[in-house]
RNA sequence: GUGGGUGUAGCUCAGUCGGUAGAGCACCUGGUUGUGGUCCAGGAUGUCGCGGGUUCAAGUCCCGUCACUCACCCCA
């Protein structure tokens, strides 16, 4: 026990039937997306370690603490990604992508690394479905963006949860504020390290969890009030268009981001029923990233929804999974020849586009029925020395029990048949 | 990095006042020869996380250690 060789610490792995749901829940995030025309990009897992220190920023946690580096034989320094959108940006540069058509629309799924300590809803090795919108600052922009990953969640059959929304600002009116609120703090009763944070990024005080904070956080100067022209107009119309769009939102003034990049619209989506890792997905706006990664002053929003996370929620609501089809059809043959011919017709079925899966192991009819019905199959194909010697098949219908003897080369229409009868029976 | 909780069968867990280990589910076999589910009968399964200590005797008490887990910081 003590040598068995197991997983790593805090990273989850998807069994079946799980894995289906996990599959299930990737694709509907990545869904919506699709019907906006947002096209997929593969991107590295691993980057050049100073894409993160110059585009997520070297204050925060991420990047100072939570980062899985190493390096090459030609001493280069990597990290696994600990999130997307700087990849994103530095692929658009790199190539160009941003000299065609604006806003370039893309959208990402897989995974991502932080080492940090485990607990529920919180992975080393996480899963995010994320998209990025490059190229325009248009409000209409933003509300988009938000109402994709609303629609995300809402197709999966989640209710309990809710969009938090927030402006941080720009590089007008946000100095201001800043400057505001590190007077405000540090005239506050706060420990060593939360002191620091001050100094580090001020914002990111405003979300601390602790009491003893949140308590001496009534009267914080908030962003809202030191909004530029510019900004309050843009924060006007976003929610102008979240309106058209259906969505709902909760005003947060407090929210803020742990990545460095955010400017203006900032949201985050929260689960009621999820403990302490509640957020489902989050983003916002990111008008100076393209520059200090080296490219045009252009402006870009996006967001990463937790695959995990999300999974989770759905769990937490109580709702179905989203398991895999069973095959329709369980071959069972009985003797050489018979395993032959149940070859042959699994095969033909398939060809067909009927799902089928058969008996291995030459286990007795007994087993193999039992194997077929664990299996979760509609139909049983038996194949026996008489049947095999007139080309039949003995197709049972396992729910019903109803078992009809019909020849090997109709198998494959009766089943179409079937099925197209029950799927608009079951539209009726 | 910091704090709490838990480690017993494949899974979920029970195990009293210390007396050498159990249930449910799952699995396997049988209940007629070529027919599953339900039912009945039977069966296999453990380094009680690991190491040490106390004791005639430790799953149970003590110490250490490791793992898992929840929470903080932070984030999806």
């Amino acid at each position: 026990m003590s040598d068995q060789l197991s997983a790593p610490k805090g990273v989850p792995e998807y069994l079946p039937p799980q894995s289906a749901e996990f599959m299930a829940v990737r694709e509907g995030l990545a869904a919506p997306a699709q019907l906006a025309g947002y096209q997929y990009i593969e991107l590295p897992i691993f980057e050049d370690y100073n894409l993160y220190s110059r585009g997520v920023g070297e204050s925060t946690d991420v990047v100072s603490k939570e980062m899985y580096t190493f390096t090459d034989r030609g001493n280069r320094s990597f990290a696994l990604r600990p999130e997307g959108t700087a990849g994103v940006i530095r692929s658009v540069i790199q190539h160009g992508l941003h000299r065609g058509q604006l806003p370039v629309k893309l959208y990402y799924a897989g995974p991502f690394f932080r080492a940090e300590r485990p607990q529920k809803g919180r992975y080393r090795q996480l899963q995010q479905v994320g998209l990025e919108a490059i190229g325009s600052d248009d409000p209409a922009l933003d509300a988009e963006v938000i109402a994709i990953a609303d629609q995300g969640f809402r197709d999966l059959g989640l209710t309990q949860y809710q969009l938090l929304l927030n402006t941080l600002g720009c590089a007008d009116c946000r100095p201001g504020y800043r400057v505001a609120l590190t007077e405000f703090l540090m005239r506050l009763d706060l420990d060593e390290a939360t002191r620091e944070r001050v100094q580090l990024n001020p914002l990111r005080v405003l979300d601390d969890k602790r009491d003893e904070v949140q308590q001496q956080l009534n009267d914080v100067p908030l962003m809202i009030d030191y909004l530029c022209q510019a900004c309050q107009e843009h924060y006007d119309q976003v929610r102008q268009y979240l309106r058209l769009h259906g969505v709902q939102w909760r005003e947060q003034p407090r929210l803020v981001r742990g990545l460095d990049y955010y400017t203006r619209t900032t949201f985050e989506f929260s689960h009621d029923l999820l403990g302490a890792q509640s957020g489902i997905g989050g983003g916002g706006r990111y008008d100076g990233l393209m520059a200090q990664l080296g490219g045009p002053e252009l402006p870009g929003i996006g967001y990463g929804v937790g695959t995990d996370r999300t999974l989770l929620a759905r769990e937490a609501e109580g709702l179905p999974s989203l398991g895999a089809a069973p095959a329709m059809v369980y071959g069972i043959g009985l003797g050489d020849i018979a395993r032959e011919r149940v070859t042959q017709l699994v095969t033909g079925l398939r060809n067909a586009g009927i799902s089928a899966d058969m008996a291995f192991g030459g286990r007795g009819l007994k087993g193999a029925m039992k194997a077929a019905d664990r299996s979760g199959a509609r139909w049983a194909a038996i194949i026996g020395d008489d049947e095999a010697a007139a080309g039949t098949v003995q197709l049972k219908d396992l729910g019903s029990g109803e078992q009809q003897e019909i020849n090997s080369d109709q198998v494959s229409t009766f089943l179409l048949n079937q099925r197209s009868k029950e799927d608009n029976h079951a539209a009726q």
